[in-house]
DNA sequence: AATATTATAAGAATATTATTCTGTATATAT
DNA sequence: ATATATACAGAATAATATTCTTATAATATT
């Protein structure tokens, strides 16, 4: 069951949008400013994006090096799911380790992005983590060997 | 050439890592109160994280659908670098639509991200943008039917 | 061991922001 | 034409950010 959304956005929703992709810590006054706005103004409009659900939350992006997580990889996953469900797929989203999981077409399979410190790291968690959910069929792995770009911004409509 | 750095975070950072990876909005005053210190020292301590790039910027995670970019694909990518260099995946990153690139081990190649309307605008993708490298051999496309999960969030160290 | 040196944090003072409220204008609906 | 809702400015106040000073502890130096 997927809730019908409006959102229903103007160009000064896109500006703000814009500017937090940026830098989400960028504050109020600096927006109208940066808008010609008041502070009031902006103030009620990122309200109203949170409520909408417009914007979803604020993250810190931090680097994985600092904490010693050197390894990044993606896993085809495929699975025997009970029928409709996504049974594999919440049990993966469980894994701390695990960021991302996507059901993917064709396959009957799941891909998902993994971080651990190192190739011991990876091996613990298919075999700890991936070894107990035992509807999974087979894995496939791939290896990052550098990421060249890694970000979650969107591309914003411009005005006509 | 890779930059050696030394980051030496302590179980206060980390701590502050934690509650910024939640919400990156969170304030000084909140954390400090959170931690039970001054907020001037934990001002100094998240300027510090952020000049030694352990934080490397603040997101805000916007809702694709609010945008309209429906469709969510991975893309590997086969393609013919010159050697020791990543032409390709530098071309690659600098299309918008695309939010990640990865070098990936073997087959010479690259995993790509994409964010577009619907498949029209993959498919346009495909032409324009990919279609220009001319160092690109093959592509295998990868669609998303949904996202269980998708977050940046990096296990964070607990003290022994 | 004594003395610098450095790093860390508290606390106070001040600058800046966030937030709330009120009034007004504009658009939308009835 | 009148009501209703929406968006915004501007002012007032509450809360935060930021800077500076001082104290303390940890580390290095002689």
């Amino acid at each position: 069951m997927t809730t019908k959304m409006e959102f229903s956005l103007d160009q000064i929703d896109y500006q703000i949008l814009r500017i937090m992709q940026e830098n989400a810590r960028t504050n109020n006054a600096d927006i109208a400013r940066e808008l010609g706005m008041a502070p009031s103004a902006i103030l009620e409009r990122v309200k109203k994006l949170e409520q909408k659900q417009v914007i979803l939350q604020y993250n810190a992006k931090i680097n994985p090096d600092a904490l010693d997580q050197k390894l990044l990889s993606f896993i085809f996953i495929k699975a025997q799911d009970p029928i409709g469900t996504q049974k594999v797929g919440l049990l993966l989203a469980k894994i701390p380790e695990v960021q991302e999981v996507h059901d993917i077409a064709g396959d009957d399979g799941y891909l998902i992005k993994v971080r651990t410190n190192d190739a011991s790291g990876l091996v613990d968690l298919m075999r700890n983590s991936l070894g107990k959910i035992e509807e999974i069929i087979s894995t496939r792995t791939t290896i990052v060997l550098e990421t060249v770009k890694e970000e979650q911004k969107l591309v914003i409509p411009t005005e006509d």
